[in-house]
Formats: structure tokens, sequence, C-alpha cells
DNA sequence: GTCTATAAGATGATAGAC
DNA sequence: GTCTATCATCTTATAGAC
């Protein structure tokens, strides 16, 4: 099973005052993810920010000008890559599987890139996991970014569900993704309140089992939803 | 069907200087839990919180100490009304049922009384429902209320499941509730993203909707989840 | 591009009069 | 119980030297 490349594995020890290129920006893009994935926009300062990327609080307000726009900054930049991606690997196993494709076979290629990404691409894809299951769960930030990068890659998913069941109707389709978004969501999230709740018998951060199940009880659930009402 | 009795529907209008009884420390209540609810902890300011409430600075603190003191009384407040009720649900539905409990019956019990109240329990419940959708997503601030309340109610509900599918293991049924969690809590938070991404086709707010369509990807998926193994 | 210095205002919290 | 007044601190943001 082919995993996506894990992109740019984020820099762990930042050079204070790097001395080569014009990385900066990426280390305050960097810390400012780092934090906001674990405390929201107002649990983080600039301040913070810029002492975690160890530069100068001022620099901060050089590249992105105000909060807010090192908030969109880093909601932007990793956006466009996840979801293509995401098209791209339904698209792929579309592709491969012709008429043969199942909804295990689509969810799973479909959750693939968030999930081998927080698990192997560096710390920064784990922190943007986070912050886009809290943005999902909350768009009061990022609700236009969210509307244009990551609609379009739920409707193309949306459609190819369509072709395995052409006869599943729009509202139960996107109900039963509404079910799939929000177990997709408090998984990448990884509070670990899961872990309490069961003992310890499960850890939310096992991210491989917690895949393999969304993508079993996805697809019962979104066949009992879209199933041919009794009569006719 | 018996619907959970919407307790005391919070007061709308708040009087200014309330002439009567000490029920300022409500109204304060009232106000944080509208505003973080909708803003979380740090987007919130106690200076809000008491112009909301039509009441002086001073006297939040006066009642709840500090801010944080604030936030905990507010998650407290509604936690065991909340879950005393949920537990009530569904030991009522295994008394009725007997042994033709369904998964459906079960979750349906479980599901209404956070579902109705939201609908018809007063602004109060529905903000209640908002904020604590947000704590499970992000038990930052809540983890120990969340646990001391919130945890016996789930685990009743996997003991009634039990019941229904014997067979089952506790991993295989913690991680399918996990599923259920997600969608419940993305639910409760009525974010009005699907709206937008369904082009009006679903409303987050329709939570009658949402519970029905809940019920039964859960029922669904809990059973593919916990199925019985292949060989043996 | 990077830093120092600082403005201008908001924040949580408290002391004390009534 | 409620309000006024205020503290000490922290906040975002900018102007300007290097």
């Amino acid at each position: 099973m082919s995993q996506p490349d894990p992109p740019t594995p984020a820099r762990r020890g930042r050079p204070r005052k790097a001395g080569g290129g014009g990385d900066t920006s990426e280390s305050i893009l960097d810390a400012a993810e780092d934090l906001f994935s674990k405390h929201g926009f107002y649990g983080v300062t600039i301040r913070e920010v810029a002492r975690e990327a160890g530069v100068d609080t001022a620099l901060v307000h050089y590249y992105f000008t105000a909060k807010k726009g090192l908030f969109d900054a880093v909601f932007l930049r990793r956006a466009a890559i996840w979801n293509n991606e995401r098209v791209d690997a339904i698209n792929r196993y579309a592709q491969a599987a012709g008429d043969q494709m199942t909804l295990e076979g689509l969810f799973e290629a479909f959750l693939q890139p968030p999930f081998q990404w927080s698990l192997k691409g560096g710390p920064g894809w784990k922190h943007y996991a986070a912050l886009v299951a809290q943005t999902n769960a909350n768009p009061a930030f990022g609700g236009e970014t969210m509307a244009r990068y990551f609609d379009p890659a739920i409707r193309r998913l949306i459609e190819l569900i369509k072709q395995i069941m052409p006869h599943a109707r729009d509202v139960d389709l996107y109900w039963a993704y509404h079910n799939l978004s929000g177990a997709l969501t408090l998984t990448l999230g990884e509070t670990g309140r899961l872990d309490r709740l069961s003992n310890g018998l499960c850890r939310s951060g096992d991210l491989e089992t917690a895949g393999a199940y969304m993508v079993r009880f996805a697809a019962a659930g979104f066949r009992a939803v879209c199933a041919e009402p009794d009569a006719g």
C-alpha cells in the first residue's frame, strides 16, 4: 500500500539568528502551528510564538502584519497539499479499483493522507491535523479557507460514493458524511480522552488503529443510512 | 415517546439590578455559558461576561474568585443533570425493552436528553451542549469534570450494549463509541459547516434529523466493528 | 531583515466605600 | 451584595535605528 510522501518533515531544533536563507517566516509558522493547535487563536500570544520560534516579536508583524494574518497563513500553508493529496488518493483508488470499488477502500484512501502524515510527516503535520480538527469543530476562524479548500475534496468523495451506491440520496450522503467528519475530527485532535475513558485499553494517539476502526464503522454507517427505502 | 423535562428554561431578559433573590450569580453563569460556548475560555473576557450579565465586573470575582473558577462553575452547573438524565434514559429503555433491546433504541434513549434540551430547554441548554462538545474535542479545561461526570454514563451505555452484543470485545466497543462521540460532538456544536458544504440541503441546527441519522449510522457502525471475527 | 523602544489600550484581579 | 477606583501586568502593534 503506497503511502503519501511525508512532505518536508518540520525542522526540530530551530537556529536562533539562522545564518542561511530567509526561513525565518517558516520558523514562525511552525511555532504558531504548534501553539494554535494546542490553545486556539485566543490562547496564544504573539510573544509566545516569537519566543518559541526564537525570533523577535516585531518580525512576526513584519511577515504577517497581524495576529489574524498569522493564523490564516498557518491554516493556508498546508491546506492545498492536504486536500490535493486526498483528492488524488481517492481518484487513484477509483481508477485502480474500477467497478470493484468498495466504501472501505474509498474511505481508506481518503483517510490515509492525514493519518499517515500525522504519524510520519513530522510534528508540523501532527499539529496541523489537530488545528484542522479544531477548526472543523469551531470554524470561527478559518471558515472561509475551510470552505474553499476542504469542501471540494469532500464533494469529490461523495461523487465517488455515488458510483458505489447509485441509489443514494444527496441528503443521506451529506448527513452520513457529517458522522464520519465528526469521528475524524475528534480523532485527529488526539485529546487523550478515550485513553482515560477506556482505562488505557485504547490510546487516542494510535492512529493506525483509529483509522482501521473508522473505515469499518463509517462504511457500515453509510450503507445503513443510504439504504433503499423499504417499499419504493 | 416521553421527552425529558426541559429543566428551568433559562431566563431571557435579564433584569439589571434584579430586585428579588440572589440570582445574580445565575445571570453571570448564563452569560458566561453563552460566551464560553462560542469563543472558548481565552476568547472571553470577564468584562464581557459582566456586561452581558448586566452586573459589575467585581461581582464576577466576588462569586467565582477567578476566571477559571467561573468556567468550572459553568461546566459543573449542568453536568450532573445532563448525565443523570442520560443514565436514567437508557436504564428506563433497558427496563422497558427487556430482551427486545436494540442498538437503535438504546442510542435513541442515550441521545434524546441532550438533543431535546438543546432544542427545547431554552438557550442555556443549547449553549451548554455546545460547550460540552467543545470541551470533549479539547479537554484542556474541564478534563477532570469531564471524566468524573461524563464517563460513568458512557460506561453504563457500554454495559448495556454488551447485553445486546455479548460477544463484543471491550476494545472494539470503546473505539466504536469514539466514532459516535465524535459525531455527537460535532453535531452539538452546530457549526453550520454542513449547511454550506451541502449547499443548504442539510441544516446543522436541525437536531431532530441529525439525531435520527446518528442513531442509524452508529448502530450499523457498532455492529460492523464488533462483529464476530471470521474464523474464531 | 532584524532589533530596540515604546505607544496605546485591554486584562485579571483587588481594596475599600457604601 | 454591590459599586467605584485602581493596580500591575500583559496585549497587539508600530516607529525608527542599524
